[in-house]
DNA sequence: CAGAATAGTTTGATATTCAAACTAATATGG
DNA sequence: CCATATTAGTTTGAATATCAAACTATTCTG
């Protein structure tokens, strides 16, 4: 192995450790800062669901459920406590009366904006200084990391 | 606003997303992969304690437990499931008998082996087609998010 | 229309987490 | 050297989260 691929193999190893720890601190620090704001009551666990939510999909239960891979009990105790908090309400379906439709309150969807603009914030400082084509790297590696994803999880 | 910015804020937002999702379904990919190994009873929260423990540091209980944002009795709950499971041992300190020094068994380091080869493969994979130049963009994206988490984190 | 299938909730058991009390050992300063 | 404070880790009890299975209500299907 030469000098050139040992350093290669070296930048590797660096990306990788700091994957491995950086998400982690990046779920600490959302809930840190949302816990800084007027939304004191949200979980990290929380904000994802309310991520999920979205701002106007009124996406089924059962649909939340299958993205975030929680069963259907989890997902109905975890939208009581949302509810109760305000942040989420419960449209029933009129033409399926089975369907429970969720959407954000005006509140969940402050949240939510406020929880996008942090993620914002994080990217544009991430990419400080890069130029268009160094951007269109970034976007390159992270649909390779989906492909990834798609592979191993069998599409 | 112009175009070229226009596309710019475009190319954030789709990186933004897309950091938004990919996160946590590595988290369960990583699971998901485990589990197909002979380390079956492994779940990713186990994966990660398991990671910081780490191969040769022999870090102490209050160390791993500062680092992972988890109370000291949680952790010694997660420490004696990983015991039970034969992944990790506790090593008594003699020069400090209060200090209990943490260590991989074999069966950790194997597992611990694996885990970052999965990691690895996902770099690489991210980085298909990449040159040396543009491994060090990414490499200096990565700084920039750290250095955004100690900011935000205060140091 | 009867039975199968689907959406969501409830229930009961298990697991996770935390803070506070506790035990044992070491450090401190008088 | 001793009394006290501090530190490391464990235990305990309460709160919370999670799951699978049973259940209810509704819709689909043959």
């Amino acid at each position: 192995m030469n000098a050139i691929s040992d350093e290669i193999k070296e930048d590797y190893n660096f990306i990788s450790d700091s994957l491995v720890d950086i998400y982690d601190q990046i779920m600490r620090i959302e809930e840190s800062e949302i816990k800084k704001s007027r939304f004191k009551d949200i979980t990290a666990k929380e904000l994802h669901l309310v991520h999920t939510i979205g701002l106007h999909d009124h996406k089924t239960t059962s649909e939340v459920a299958r993205i975030l891979r929680l069963s259907k009990g989890t997902l109905t105790a975890n939208l009581n406590n949302l509810e109760r908090k305000g942040y989420i309400s419960r449209i029933s379906n009129q033409r399926d009366r089975r369907i429970i439709n969720l959407a954000l309150t005006s509140k969940g969807r402050l949240l939510y904006r406020a929880h996008y603009a942090f993620h914002r914030k994080l990217v544009e400082q991430c990419l400080k200084g890069f130029d268009g084509s160094d951007i269109k790297k970034m976007k390159q590696a992270l649909m390779n990391v989906e492909d990834f994803i798609g592979e191993v999880s069998g599409r």
